[in-house]
DNA sequence: GTGTGTGCAAAAGGTTTGCAAGAAA
DNA sequence: TTTCTTGCAAACCTTTTGCACACAC
């Protein structure tokens, strides 16, 4: 229960009133060891798959938006008709499996420091997501 | 009309009929100087604009999809509601402006070589994709 | 009690699909 | 004539919205 209250603390120090529903989505997100990457739908299907919980899609919808908001989760570019997110919130980024779908960390020390020499005029940069997409070697296979 | 015999030969080189909806898509898309970033809404709206054609939105999503499989367009990852096709084909990245969603060309020449230290064992690498997002300066703006 | 949060169903986008009619080869 | 392409409408999926009810404080 000490993963709760301090969930609840989380939420309670960013302006989230620690509801039901939003420390089970907690439960499911932040207390794993690897970084977890998502869409809303698999969320909600772990949710009643891994929790037995029934927590209303747009209860869903909200908690994630809030949690990106409160800087808690990434949302991540890649092509898709879906949005995905990431529990790994520091800079860092993915290998695009194109064979399964599958999104991977890449951490940024396993790419060397990205260096932008012409910025757009009067605009400063957010973040610089570098997106790595693989397949299955075909030469290699052979 | 030259143009447009240019047009029917690159589609037929590449097995597609050059039917009078793909040569006025090719019109819009390829006649240009700068390169062409858009998603599939606006294409059709500067078709009904600019070309005063009427062109199903169906064909439209079968033009645009034939047209990256044969490698003439590139789809973009943004976060996004809507995917975005660019006919610069050449190995480039994006500045995204965050303010207007505008999607501007970042030329390679900009970066230095991207190097991924530690790759997915048995996969090869198929691109590395930049994206950068940019927002106004509040800093510099007072 | 007041303000938030939840849940439902409906609506809204963007995209895909099935199929009949039309055009290209 | 055969095959590919178009156009339409319906279907689909993800995401958003409006609103009544419930919960947190």
């Amino acid at each position: 229960m000490s993963k709760n209250v301090e969930f609840t603390n989380k939420l309670r120090s960013s302006g989230l009133r620690p509801t039901k529903q939003r420390l089970k989505i907690c439960e499911l997100l932040f207390d794993r060891d690897k970084t977890f990457h998502f869409t809303i739908n698999q969320l909600a299907e772990s949710i009643s798959d891994q929790l037995n919980e029934k927590i209303s899609l747009a209860t869903v919808y909200n908690t994630v938006h809030a949690f990106k908001k409160k800087g808690y989760l990434k949302e991540i570019s890649i092509n898709s008709d879906k949005s995905y997110f990431d529990t790994n919130i520091s800079n860092h980024h993915h290998f695009y499996d194109e064979d399964t779908g599958e999104l991977i960390d890449c951490d940024s020390n396993n790419i060397d420091f990205i260096n932008i020499k012409k910025n757009i005029t009067g605009k400063k940069i957010n973040s610089v997501e570098v997106l790595i997409r693989v397949a299955t070697d075909n030469q290699n296979q052979k």
